[in-house]
DNA sequence: TAAGTATATTATAATAACTACTATGTACTA
DNA sequence: TAGTACATAGTAGTTATTATAATATACTTA
């Protein structure tokens, strides 16, 4: 072996959920998995114009869809723009910069007393999430430079 | 006096900010303010058919912008489906039920660590919004005696 | 208090991000 | 190696919102 960091096998992974192996899903799992980043349906479906061009759009969303269904991948819903799909599965939380709308990860050391509150009004959480808007590092840089 | 409870003055709160006091702008921010629950574009859009037949769907949307802008309103994107308008100007967050797609308040009684992740990778937040997903009480009940 | 002007409103068109529909194609099953 | 249930592609439709431009009006100032 060349490289110790194995490949995941996509079919396997696909099979796994119950979704057929469609060259769509392998290609389009395999994409948002390799970047690791987030990213939008249109980006997806742009990038797959090289090894997809008949893909259609409607085939991104479906599989994104059926992908987020499966739990393969999470969908984040920032309310600007476009839906963001995201490989990382752990529980964790978002801070978009409102400079460059580029999206971070940040993980929760102690988890918020939301549980308190949710017993008070009888509310069943189903899950939670975190988003923080603000000004990345790079753009609070280059801000100070521009001064 | 009648009552007790002292009417806003909405022109007055209006020109507080600097917006010029228009009967459209008085009707929404209005509106907004008597009913303190959250409302879509167009559910203010529709309830002013009595009073304004001739309001036009950019001018909510406009007036919105601007009642935002000025802080006298806050807009809520949960992702699905349409903004929501929030009288309510105290720090708060939501959990909207699955099920009803009600949005509830609710209020932190200790502020989550963020500032300390923030520090570390040196984002500057502006703002945070805890967005809870899950069934509310009513409709939990109403599962439990359908079963 | 009557222009004057900057701003607001209206109506319509345009846009972004999906979602629905349906004919065609294909991955899995037995 | 069919048969069939499911997936894809292409197109049309929907929803929520934004842009444009002509008309109207709130506030200023003489
Ligand atoms: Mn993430
Ligand atoms: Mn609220
Ligand atoms: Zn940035
Ligand atoms: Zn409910």
């Amino acid at each position: 072996m060349d490289h110790d960091i194995k490949e995941p096998d996509i079919p396997e992974i696909l099979k796994s959920v119950g979704l057929r192996v469609t060259p769509q899903r392998d290609a389009i799992l395999r994409h948002i998995i390799d970047r690791k980043g987030h990213m939008s349906a249109d980006q997806i479906y742009r990038f797959m114009q090289g090894s997809l061009p008949n893909l259609s759009v409607s085939t991104v969303y479906n599989t994104l869809k059926s992908l987020s269904d499966a739990g393969l991948i999470r969908e984040i819903k920032f309310g600007d723009g476009a839906s963001l799909f995201d490989a990382n599965r752990e529980p964790h939380h978002h801070m978009v910069c409102t400079v460059c709308k580029e999206l971070f990860d940040f993980y929760l050391l102690a988890t918020p007393d939301l549980t308190q509150i949710a017993q008070q009004v009888h509310f069943h959480i189903e899950e939670y999430h975190i988003q923080v808007k603000g000004i990345c590092d790079a753009c609070q840089r280059r801000m100070i430079d521009v001064k």
